[in-house]
RNA sequence: GCCAAGGUGGCAGAGUCUGGCCUUACGCGGUUGCCUGCAGAGCAACUAUACGCCGGUUCAAAUCCGGCCCUUGGCUCCA
């Protein structure tokens, strides 16, 4: 069985097949660090993350860049604000350090895999400046006034991925672009000068206050001083540190156009290659009717949303709906995952013990090693089906209520059975899908830990004895610390 | 206007490429029962017989074809 995906270039579902099968090249284009990230580009690494686990559990090894870009207006507006006592930072790449920071405490408490690289333009502009140079020499692209331009008549393939003619593009940049440019549809590769104050006063919020001037970074180059533009980043960063042609680019489906037509215009011009031969796109998180997004305004932040609701549930709310259809947030949806996520956790956790029950046995004839194979198996299916995250899950679900179903009805538990059923758990579902059954309280026992359990020996005692008053205040004192008790076959289990 | 994605039961969300075995997908919610000293969890049954609208093709359509309506995204910074 093969992995199929959906491919954005082609717009079909395709056999997908890396150029060396032993090593997939994948690039995702991340975040402009001019804020706080969100739960939509939240919903966005949690795909990336499965997907490169899966790729990973399929035996390939995954060369995993991810951009980090920390030159660009909206950054430069946010230059000198007031933030808890302190100022944001007083210089783009501060204000962008700042927020580098969140945003890696963010990956980090989702349980994302790292990517290999996380480069930054700042760090890259010597290669971006080789590349227009490139593109120069090659006919793609010409200076105007200290800017340079990608000439988009000479790339007869422009509009390829997004499916538009040079025609259907009526423009693109600010308005004063225009007079510098040949056609209104070319692009900036390189902008002279520093940011213009007008833009960075656009992106400049009236909540706020400031403490120091705006200043953007400039940088030297053939074309005298200026910063490189938006697109071509990402062509030159993905060139440095993976190869002039990869596997697999992702991103937003609001990059398609013309984030993404762009990149391939330039990469493509530039080393008469493929630039990228899967084109994987995550669609939008969307807050009721619109999407979220940080220009809206309309964003709940990624530490927010863990502290409110924990990994795992967020986890399982985000693998609920493909990656390449639209999910939309709501209290509802959320109230689902973690239902969902209790009723998973509460499963394993009562698997597990069953293990140790003196009833289970090694030799006994279920149905449950069957069950276990028929999820492993819809769990590839579905995966391989375009990274089917929905229908994966509902195969964990399938197996976890034969598990329950096995324990409920017999006296002697199938212990072979149970144990691949664990494995099988913590292999697609911890591995891949990235849930931590282990939890927060995993690891070694705790003081606490004995604490409890020497109140639930004496709580057994008393309920030995007939006396359930005393048993049910023992149980509700422990609720009132936080314990979550439960009586189960296999004696008393608990929650903290 | 141009390009793209989508409209499925109370909610959420697969299935559409590769028509039928496509279904109570997996769940959440609701009702009832079993189990339990009680509670919880679990199990069982019931609940929704839905595929935007109108035509067409076919023995058979959520799935293919045509038309229409609506929603969302991109065309300006965006995961």
């Amino acid at each position: 069985m093969t992995l199929r995906v959906m491919n954005t270039l082609s717009g079909e579902r395709e056999p997908f097949e890396p150029a060396d099968p032993d090593d997939v090249l994948l690039y995702y284009c991340g975040l402009t660090v001019s804020d706080a990230a969100h739960l939509g580009h939240a919903r966005s690494w949690v795909h990336v993350d499965v997907i490169h686990r899966w790729l990973e559990h399929l035996g390939y090894g995954v060369r995993h860049v991810e951009n980090i870009t920390d030159v660009n207006e909206k950054i430069v507006a946010r230059v000198g604000e007031a933030d808890d006592g302190a100022t944001l930072g007083d210089s783009e790449l501060g204000v962008a350090d700042r927020f580098i920071e969140r945003l890696l405490t963010d990956m980090r408490s989702l349980n994302l895999k790292r990517a290999e690289v996380y480069p930054r333009v700042s760090e890259h502009v010597p290669e971006i400046i080789d590349l227009i140079e490139t593109l120069i020499e090659r006919g793609y692209a010409y200076e105007s006034n200290g800017s340079v331009y990608f000439d988009v008549t000479e790339f007869p393939d422009y509009g390829k991925l997004s499916n538009q003619t040079i025609g259907d593009v009526e423009t693109q940049g600010q308005e004063e672009e225009r007079e510098e440019k040949r056609h209104p549809a070319d692009f900036a590769l390189w902008k002279a000068g520093g940011v213009a104050p007008e833009t960075v006063a656009e992106h400049r919020s009236e909540d706020r206050t400031y403490e120091t001037t705006p200043s953007g970074e400039t940088w030297d180059s053939p074309w005298g001083e200026g910063r490189p533009g938006w697109h071509i980043e990402c062509s030159a960063m993905s060139m440095a540190h993976l190869d002039s042609s990869i596997d697999i680019h992702m991103g937003g489906r609001d990059l398609v156009f013309p984030h993404h037509e762009n990149e391939i215009a330039q990469t493509e011009a530039a080393t008469g290659e493929t630039f990228a031969r899967y084109w994987l796109h995550a669609d939008l998180f969307r807050m009721a009717d619109e999407k979220m997004s940080s220009s809206l305004g309309n964003f709940i932040p990624v530490s927010e949303a863990v502290d409110r609701f924990g990994t795992n549930p967020l986890r399982l709310f985000f693998v609920s709906a493909s990656y390449n259809s639209t999910q939309t947030y709501s209290e509802d949806a959320i109230e689902e995952a973690l239902e969902r996520w209790d009723r998973l956790e509460a499963a394993y956790d009562r698997i597990t013990r069953s293990l140790d029950s003196p009833d289970a046995r090694t030799k006994v004839d279920s149905s449950l090693g069957g069950a276990v194979e028929d999820a492993a198996e819809a769990f590839t299916a579905a995966m391989n089906d375009d990274f089917n995250t929905r229908e994966a899950l509902a195969a964990l679900f399938d197996l976890v209520g034969a598990a329950n179903r096995h324990i409920e009805d017999r006296d002697e538990y199938d212990y072979r059975g149970l144990r691949r059923t664990v494995e099988t758990l913590e292999t697609l579902g911890g591995g891949v899908l990235g849930f931590d059954f282990e939890g927060e309280s995993g690891g070694e026992a705790t003081i606490a830990d004995e604490l409890v359990e020497l109140v639930l020996e004496i709580r057994e005692t008393e309920r030995a004895a007939g006396n359930y008053g005393r048993a049910d205040e023992l149980r509700d004192d422990l609720e009132t610390l936080g314990v979550e008790v439960q009586d189960t076959d296999d004696g008393p289990a608990y929650r903290l």
